[in-house]
DNA sequence: ACAAATTTAATGTAAAAACATTTGATGTCA
DNA sequence: TGACATCAAATGTTTTTACATTAAATTTGT
């Protein structure tokens, strides 16, 4: 259904209203969908998310800080995640040798494990979205990336 | 930015994939804006979005399952948000005659004040995303319906 | 070198969200 | 009609988020 039918809204003030919440109500429908599936696992949609930025990095250790800075939302309790991460046997913190303040955060071979399970749930999920063919997705990115004052 | 320096990653596996996580970082890009503006005036998003919601039906009354429906984020607080919303007297509660099991929920003139009011805020920011035509905004606005599986 | 500022991560706390359950009202159908 | 299912809204409870503060380590400037 077109965003106008699914939130029964007669019309938007501007394009650019539309366009805005029509992310808001698609990005609902997304992670309402990965996190279903996820919920299975027992692990949470942001949970999922940390564990994907350490793979990006495996073998290599990150910080904290380095996690925020990649997560998609922002926020302050990356350390509590990690916790919950910890207690799962996900991942593992160690001090940072050259900086105390820091602390490093390593993916475990549990925590890949997950990871290459969830991966096949994933694909399976997003077949649902190839109703756009890959051109049009790319566009959709790229209209994402100007939304947002991306110059490329 | 591009999605890809953004969150400082190198590649994604498909064109699917890398619209899904651009879709939720701009997502996140967009709460935020929108979040410290409404601040100042002391209403959440949500709030926000259940008060336009409110709005969209003045001078008619809708039920809190209807507010449900309609909104951005489905979730089972709804009536939660009403009663914040009645406590700074933007709303008022008023049992529905023909079913007593609902609750017709109507803006005040108060609320409509501050609609109008955060409307130009809105606008304000809105201009940000200029970057994009018209044109492209609802190409991306149709994108994301077909996404969904919207078949128009 | 040393005081002050900054950085990193953790923690405390209040608000909000997620999820399940309850209560009261209406609809269904034998 | 009356037992049962269904529905609307509210409420209880746990988890998560947002926001502020703290504690320890490092950097900066004099």
């Amino acid at each position: 259904m077109s965003i106008e039918q699914d939130i029964q809204q007669k019309a938007f003030k501007s394009p650019y209203t539309k366009a805005v919440v029509n992310i808001m109500y698609t990005n609902n429908w997304l992670c309402t969908l990965q996190s279903d599936l996820l919920k299975r696992y027992d692990v949470t949609l942001q949970q999922y998310n940390v564990l994907r930025i350490l793979r990006g990095q495996h073998p290599n250790p990150i910080t904290v800080c380095g996690i925020i800075e990649r997560m998609l939302d922002k926020m302050s309790n990356a350390s509590r995640l990690v916790d919950k991460l910890i207690l799962k046997d996900l991942v593992i913190r160690r001090e940072c040798p050259h900086d105390r303040r820091q602390v490093d955060v390593i993916i475990t071979d549990k925590g890949l494990a997950l990871l290459a399970e969830l991966d096949n749930q994933q694909s399976e999920w997003e077949t649902a979205l190839h109703k756009l063919t890959p051109e049009e997705a790319l566009t959709l990115s790229h209209l994402l990336d100007k939304l947002r004052g991306s110059t490329e």
